[in-house]
DNA sequence: GCCAACGTTGGC
DNA sequence: GCCAACGTTGGC
C-alpha cells in the first residue's frame, strides 16, 4: 500500500468535479512527465490512497483524498488534436503516455493549505515542500499521510 | 505578473 | 553526448 499526493488546479479541475462525476471516478489524463508516468505505470497499486492538492491557485491545499481505481493504461488524449494535451509525437503503437482511474474518498471539512505544512517540522523532508519541485505526482510517506491527514480533523 | 527551477528539444 | 534555448510549473 502506497501513499500518493497528485496535484491539481483547480480552476482545470477541483475536487468538487471529481465529487461530481459518474460515480466519482475520473481519468487522471493529461500527465505529461517522465517521472510522474513511470510512477503511475510502475508503482500505483489498486487502492492505494492519494491527497488531491490544489494547486496554482489562491490558497494551495491538501483538500482530501482519493484512491488508485485502475492499473495504468493508455490515456486517449494524447491521441485526440482537439485536447489539450495532444502529443502529435507520442507513436501510437507505442504510446508515450498512460493514466490511471481515481475515485473520491474524501473532502476535508479543514483543507490543510501549504503554509501549514510548512510550518510542521515533521514534513520538513516532503518531497512537496523542496524548492524547485514541479512533479504532478509525488510519494508520500505513511507517517507523512498521517500528519496531513490529522491536521485536516485539527 | 514575476521569476526561479527544472524538463525537453534540437543543433552541433 | 553536450549544452543553450525554450517552455512549463507553481509559489508568491
Amino acid at each position: 500500500m502506497n501513499y500518493w499526493l497528485m496535484k491539481s488546479e483547480p480552476d482545470a479541475f477541483s475536487i468538487n468535479d471529481l465529487i461530481d462525476c459518474e460515480n466519482q471516478i475520473e481519468p487522471w489524463d493529461g500527465i505529461r512527465n517522465y517521472q510522474a508516468r513511470n510512477m503511475m505505470r510502475d508503482q500505483m497499486k489498486i487502492g492505494d490512497l492519494a491527497f488531491f492538492y490544489h494547486s496554482s491557485c489562491k490558497v494551495p491545499a491538501v483538500v482530501g483524498v482519493m484512491k488508485v481505481h485502475s492499473e495504468a493504461y493508455t490515456d486517449p488524449t494524447q491521441f485526440d488534436p482537439e485536447s489539450k494535451y495532444y502529443d502529435p509525437k507520442s507513436p501510437p503503437d507505442n504510446p508515450r503516455w498512460q493514466l490511471v482511474d481515481m475515485e473520491f474518498v474524501e473532502k476535508f471539512d479543514r483543507p490543510v493549505p501549504l503554509s501549514t505544512l510548512r510550518t510542521i517540522a515533521e514534513l520538513s523532508e516532503m518531497k512537496l515542500l523542496k524548492k524547485g519541485n514541479r512533479l504532478s505526482i509525488l510519494p508520500i510517506t505513511a507517517s507523512e499521510w498521517e500528519v496531513i491527514y490529522n491536521l485536516s480533523k485539527a
